[in-house]
DNA sequence: ACGATAGGTAGGCAATTCCCTACACGTCAA
DNA sequence: TTGACGTGTAGGGAATTGCCTACCTATCGT
């Protein structure tokens, strides 16, 4: 916690939704499009759909480009690479399942593995 | 989003907060242990910190493990290989960063690339 | 049995979230 | 230039968050 992690907060918490994890996977499979296509996939107001997309834009997941009256929004993938490298020290906690280093991980009383 | 997405949300949502964060940390690199010594990290009263914990587990990221009147916190790395699998798809659009297949993204107007 | 210790729960409070309706702003078409 | 269109912003309200100060429960040592 050497700085205060803000960024990170945003960028999970923006995750933390679940329209806003759908709007990142129309982006990524749909490629950029304007917030009228994306609202069609939701059941929800414009202004809030542009909320949430506000949320995505300061978090850095999303970045818009003017055309005329639309706005183009595009995925940014970077702050997911990011969270991908924040997962990273842990993969070996759910590796060790698999290829069975269990002693890695001080002396865990392997009792209670509900 | 075929369910809700409602354990995504709850995964996310505690993982959007430094102080969880760090507690997950702790449990990473020292192994399990009880609030107590937890607590010692953080300026912040114990209720606090015990909701804290209340929202790892309600998570699943964390489980507990009585002993005696102590409570001894684990780390339960699942929820983050779900994430890390939530997180694949998106793996090309950083990835074509570094090899330059730009074109595996439908007509993305490259002209704006910050 | 008594008090101290470890930790959770109750309830309060300010701030934030997520939805809404109303409105403001820029752009395009006529 | 007048209007319709595409989006964002303002402001309100219910629910949730994150902290706090009590307080309750369970275990341990004596």
């Amino acid at each position: 916690m050497t700085t205060t992690g803000a960024r990170e907060d945003r960028v999970f918490a923006a995750l933390a939704n679940a329209t806003r994890r759908e709007v990142l996977r129309l982006l990524r499979d749909e490629g950029p499009q304007a917030v009228q296509a994306l609202a069609e996939h939701f059941d929800m107001r414009r202004p809030s759909l542009s909320e949430h997309l506000k949320v995505l834009r300061e978090a850095g997941l999303v970045s818009e480009q003017r055309a005329g009256r639309q706005r183009i929004y595009r995925l940014e993938a970077e702050p997911l690479a990011e969270v991908q490298d924040w997962l990273h020290p842990y993969e070996r906690f759910w590796r060790r399942r698999l290829k069975g280093l269990g002693d890695l991980l001080d002396r865990m009383p392997d009792d209670e593995v509900t």
